[in-house]
DNA sequence: GTCGAGTGAGAACGGTCGTTCTCACGACGT
DNA sequence: ACGTCGTGAGAACGACCGTTCTCACTCGAC
């Protein structure tokens, strides 16, 4: 196996144990089984447990913003549907089996305290979605600060949607997010 | 030290270490020397960690309710201020030192895939605030689901105020709670 | 064929954590 | 005064975790 396709398989296997069972609870062990490579290898390839912890994050962040995009952009209606979409696309993240929540989120609760570089890229995705979300608002011709105003609603229903195990979440904030951009102070 | 004295001071301890450093970084030793008291004691209090968790988040949702609800019942303004009131409450609370977010989302992720007891009460948490906003919102006479729409917007804040390290996220929040109830389909 | 460098598999090490045990001491009933 | 029971302080225990080391083995270079 080369060294590539080792790394793949690492990242996948730290991904879905860190995700589903919180970072502290997954040993470098539970993760070499998974990745079915040997521990040599797997520090050979990160020198330490907080190394894969932050190439797990900046993984999960880029694929995660560019899965949200790819979504967005297969939707051809108007700038405001684009933004709608986004509510919709979280509904179907929530809905699907295994979602627990935003692994930033996560990580910064469980690690953030303690280990800097975990905190830095929540804050990283934090910001990428708003800046994301604000281009959205802004081609949505919705006022000034309505892009800071759907990362709110986002992350309120991502939050939400794991704790109470449902998919509503999404649909409220696609109905808020609707409101902010017909409602006063839009040009519609 | 009588129990009840000893228990304050344990649960004190707790609140302030787990809070601040997250449940797995802080050991049973550290609550003993922060508390003051002897192993034994904090052990025939509390026979496990797990109990300890428990007992903190139980504590710290009836007193984290308590202060908002008398937050908002000294405003003695209309309806719909004492609705708002709530997001200037959350203002106060982001900008305290020492604030981390919220600390039923954060034992969530860390503790909640494995330990059923910190997920139901984080659930419990989340569910006594909806149905709380939904009260204020009844009175102030928005439409049916405001009050889960002004939790979204509430946990968004939390969450985003943690990341960000600043209290802004409370005002934005504040200023769509103030939509929602003045704007389309709300009976002002 | 022989040598050497790198690999695979897992044991080993140092540290920490949750929990329990030891043991000397002090308060109290008689 | 004396025995007894509970307490204080901390050592001890077993488990686990992150990380490193050992060692037999394979495979390519000469």
């Amino acid at each position: 196996m080369d060294t590539d396709a080792a790394r793949t398989r690492i990242l996948d296997a730290a991904e879905e144990l860190f995700y589903a069972q919180g970072v502290q609870a997954v040993g470098m062990d539970a993760v070499r089984t998974t990745a079915g490579v040997t521990l040599r290898r797997l520090y050979q390839l990160f020198p330490s447990k907080d190394d894969l912890v932050e190439a797990y994050l900046d993984r999960r962040d880029r694929r995660w913003l560019a899965d949200l995009a790819d979504h967005v952009d297969a939707v051809a209606g108007t700038p405001a549907g684009r933004v709608l979409a986004v509510y919709d696309w979280l509904a179907d993240w929530f809905a699907r089996p295994g979602f627990r929540g935003c692994a930033f989120v996560n990580s910064y609760g469980e690690l953030g305290a303690t280990a800097p570089g975990v905190a830095a890229a929540a804050r990283r995705h934090k910001e990428a979605l708003r800046d994301y979300l604000t281009g959205l608002a802004d081609d949505a011709g919705g006022p000034a600060g309505t892009g800071v105003r759907l990362a709110l609603l986002a992350e309120g229903a991502i939050t939400l949607a794991a704790l109470t195990r449902t998919p509503a979440p999404a649909a409220e904030a696609r109905e808020v997010a609707r409101l902010l951009l017909t409602g006063a102070g839009a040009r519609t």
